[in-house]
DNA sequence: ATAATTCAGTCAATCGTTTGACTAAAAAGG
DNA sequence: CCTTTTTAGTCAAACGATTGACTGAATTAT
């Protein structure tokens, strides 16, 4: 059963088509009379009547869509975050979004950039899962703007965590705790989001004169668990002073709170501890809580498609190129004013006390 | 600068629009010589041709356009997997897919259809997060398929996961591994997914002679890992035999390990623990890695989506109902045999040596 | 009473693509 | 040489919605 159309509603009502569309559209201001009005209006709900935008858009020259390249990031946690505030936030200006996943390279974007073309998107988001490059094809659509990634192949507006200040929020909770003695671990290859960090790290050792930074920056090889944990071990082990630990992300952290309890380290009294990322999953499920910075994802997606929206109506005076959005500091458990003195830790159980402690 | 069309290629080349599109089409069987073909193939690369799907779509009154309805689905880790699948496989069809993420509700669901209807998607999908219920509106698109939910509200092609035969892989681990006193923690709501898996649980308790498995099935009203630390404190004390937990998600797995570690139960020589799901932070993050069944999320999105297809181009003979996917048993290291006594746990540390045989 | 204006609509072209029907010229057949 | 067939194309209608230009009747103004 096909759909009802302008000319089934016309037919139904005795009018023209003309007439039909004038009403519907809103636009029949001297047009038609009262009672054709409504008739026509009543026809259109009887039969369903729905503009075909296929049609609409081909007389107008201009859809309503929009292209969503997802650089391989339907698999994962943020990924749904961003997609689903670009989704809605099309949505609540009438637009759809045309989800494309593609892989970092130029070949499969050009390929995807002529999918679209043929769909004939207003405007394109290409978003990255984490905070990572993009190399885009010669070929590329007018209306574009970027979602949590970067490019060098050409100036676009761009959407990014404020990796630096985000980082900094956490820093500085341990910083104003009273903490000297800070260990970092972090990805060993050079993203946007690792530089912004470290440059953080590094700022805010200066600022509260934290012992030792450059010595206390571990590197890790992949950001996950099991390499926290690994970390944490070698880190407690060669370097009992330290009294917190900042991890690149949740996963790290998690990985830290392993190796702290295996060596009886109570978290937060002994060494305190903060992430990043805000991995409900992680960061709400430890014991203690985990203290980290949640990414704005949901706000990337919603700027990225309002910006994009912008641009398309031509609404933007001055196309602004980079704007970074800052994290928000969620403050768990993790964190404690330092303890007082070093202790030594190895895999004795001398001090098996910190646990006890936390049952009370 | 707009795209080249049919007219813009024939213009260049001196010939029609209609033998212009019979040859991008490959349609000019008789009706072309071979030099004017070429031509024309030149002209349409170096314009960068590209055929309008709108009008081609209005023309031949089929869109290649599938509906994507996800039901709160993008906040959730494994979201993009289906996401991704389902994208994929449609691309490989020369499908596009226009996503739209509603709640559970009917009203919020045919708002959605009315804009998909809009789009003249020809095949729509329902997906939701978790395996659960959803209720349609009267009105609905006639090419539809569920996955990972289903409805009592008619009768439609459905791809969920096989709850009781995943579940049971795990459980039949346990069974054979040699477990007698096995706790279960499961949600108190009774989504499909809890009914499929209870069933598992209490099938595999009487084949392999499980004690008391009714006494030992905890009830928690959020399956996240507080709720499992607390559901395994409190069977630990209360039932110091059990040898194994089967935990209704990997959250929940979470918990135990928290709680067993605090209880300082090693896991597995002295309490073995399953999940389900395997969240790969979690599971491959806990130490040590926690044995649990991957849903099979991407040929879920896979299977819809080409079930979808079958049925728009009507290749479909009978359409089946429900497809059932099976999990599958992703062996980590938190299942040992059984230890050969009960042990009386309390919060004292008798028994600090499980933590020190892990680090042997 | 006539001209001007308003009212209530209709007409027709257009967007880009597809395709069955048509045609003019060339080639083949008798 | 005339007919038939093939080759190499063109024509035109259609899909559904939009909208400026038009029209015929009724109303108002002069």
């Amino acid at each position: 059963m096909k759909h009802a159309t302008l000319a089934d509603v016309a037919k139904a009502t005795g009018v023209s088509v003309s007439l039909v569309s004038l009403v519907l559209a809103g636009k029949a201001a001297k047009r038609c009379s009262p009672a054709v009005e409504s008739k026509i209006k009543r026809a259109a709900k009887d039969l369903g009547y729905r503009a075909n935008r296929l049609a609409r858009s081909l007389k107008e020259q201009q859809t309503r869509t929009l292209g969503m390249l997802s650089i391989e990031v339907a698999t994962t946690p943020y990924a749904g975050q961003l997609l689903s505030a670009a989704q809605k936030t099309a949505r609540a200006h009438d637009y759809e979004l045309l989800f494309v996943e593609v892989e970092n390279n130029p070949k499969s974007i050009e390929e995807a950039f002529g999918l679209l073309a043929e769909h004939q998107v207003v405007g394109t988001i290409i978003a990255a899962y984490f905070h990572s490059e993009v190399k885009l094809p010669k070929a590329r659509p007018k209306n574009l703007v970027l979602a949590n990634c970067i490019t060098r192949s050409g100036s676009y507006p761009t959407i990014i965590p404020a990796e630096y200040a985000s980082y900094m929020q956490s820093l500085k909770l341990l910083g104003i705790a009273g903490h000297k003695h800070v260990g970092l671990i972090i990805d060993e290859v050079e993203w946007p989001a690792v530089e912004g960090r470290t440059k953080a790290f590094l700022d805010a050792a200066q600022n509260f004169d934290w012992v030792r930074p450059n010595e206390r920056i571990y590197k890790v090889s992949k950001t996950i668990a099991e390499h926290g944990y690994r970390a944490t071990l070698e880190m407690m082990v060669r370097d009992p002073e330290i009294t917190a630990i900042a991890c690149y992300n949740d996963p790290l952290a998690m990985g830290a709170y392993q190796a702290l309890k295996e060596l009886r380290i109570g978290i937060p009294e002994q060494v305190s501890v903060v992430g990043f990322d805000d991995l409900e999953l992680i960061s709400g499920g430890l014991r203690p809580g985990l203290t980290t910075v949640r990414l704005p994802h949901y706000q990337m997606g919603r700027e990225a498609v309002e910006q994009l929206i912008r641009i398309c109506e031509e609404k933007d005076e001055k196309p602004m190129n980079a704007v970074e959005i800052q994290g928000e500091l969620v403050v768990r458990d993790s964190v404690s004013v330092p303890r007082n003195s070093a202790a030594s830790y190895s895999s004795s159980e001398d001090s098996a006390r910190s646990n006890q402690e936390e049952e009370k």
